[in-house]
DNA sequence: AAACCCCTCAACCGCGATACG
DNA sequence: CCGTATCGCGGTTGAGGGGTT
């Protein structure tokens, strides 16, 4: 459930996420959004590489999260997608708004598969697939896929793309970051208070450093080309539009780092 | 009460795809 | 076209909780 924290060889911190890190996670993305997940970490003050920055996001902090308590339409439609397109979890979640293909994956093998097993009509695919060595699932899998992709060639069946591509904050409209799921429970969703953008705040110091020095290695660098989504209060809490920067206007319409 | 086993799920890892210079 | 950086996906791992013996 909990990794222990530990540290690699790099520094960066691995492991189990603490309510501090998720809070400053949450509070450098709802305000500046993700725009490059691999310089975030240090711009948000965080010991984590960006991959894992990321993975947090989607699958925990993001708002419309749904956790636990699959519907049985939800649990039908995984069944039935699954039979369709096989093990391709992000395809699966894209059909299901607030859950994570993370989320359906771990679902799908702690209960629908052996669910599925039970039932005789389901079983039938399921449970060979149980049988088989990790190399003839590869192979199973591939003619799964094989199949779906000759039986629909230019299909025009909705396979939506992937969550992370629809539902990923990086292309997310505003209205995913501002419209918050409050059924997240209170230990994984703590609403952000202005308290919590205070770390963030000290970087913001007139003078711009924040966006010219953000929590700084030694070895740090800021491209050129940097830019990144702001927040007007207007729009609260994220928007995208025309906005002033160190480096110039930018219209965000362009921009599509988010 | 203790030991063991099983289950769950957050997180990591590796690889392919895509973007960019 | 090529090399590099970054992203996104799917498979796998393993800590910890709960159930059973």
């Amino acid at each position: 459930m909990v990794r222990a924290p530990c540290c690699d060889k790099t520094g960066l911190k691995k492991g189990a996420w603490t309510p501090e890190e998720d809070k400053k996670l949450m509070a450098y993305v709802t305000r500046y959004g993700c725009w490059n997940w691999r310089q975030l970490p240090k711009f948000a003050g965080l010991q984590r590489c960006g991959k894992s920055c990321r993975l947090r996001w989607l699958n925990y902090l993001r708002p419309n999260i749904k956790r636990g308590n699959y519907t049985k339409e939800e649990e039908e439609t995984i069944v039935s997608l699954h039979k369709t397109l096989g093990n391709r979890w992000s395809a699966i979640a894209a059909q299901l708004p607030g859950r994570t293909d993370n989320e359906i994956k771990n679902h799908w093998h702690t209960n629908l598969k052996k669910r599925s097993k039970n039932k005789p009509a389901e079983a039938k695919e399921m449970s060979s697939e149980d049988d088989l060595s990790p190399n003839d699932k590869n192979q199973e899998q591939d003619t799964e896929e094989t199949d779906i992709n000759t039986q629909n060639p230019g299909s025009t069946t909705q396979i939506i793309e992937s969550p992370a591509r629809t539902l990923s904050p990086q292309r997310a409209s505003p209205g995913d970051i501002s419209s918050v799921d409050h059924n997240i429970p209170a230990t994984n969703w703590d609403p952000i208070s202005d308290d919590d953008f205070a770390f963030l705040d000290a970087y913001e110091a007139p003078g711009g450093n924040f966006w010219t020095e953000p929590f700084l290695s030694d070895d740090y660098f800021m491209p050129n080309d940097f830019l990144a989504p702001f927040v007007d209060p207007d729009h609260s809490p994220l928007y995208y539009g025309e906005i002033s920067s160190p480096f110039g206007f930018i219209n965000m319409d362009d921009c599509n780092l988010c």
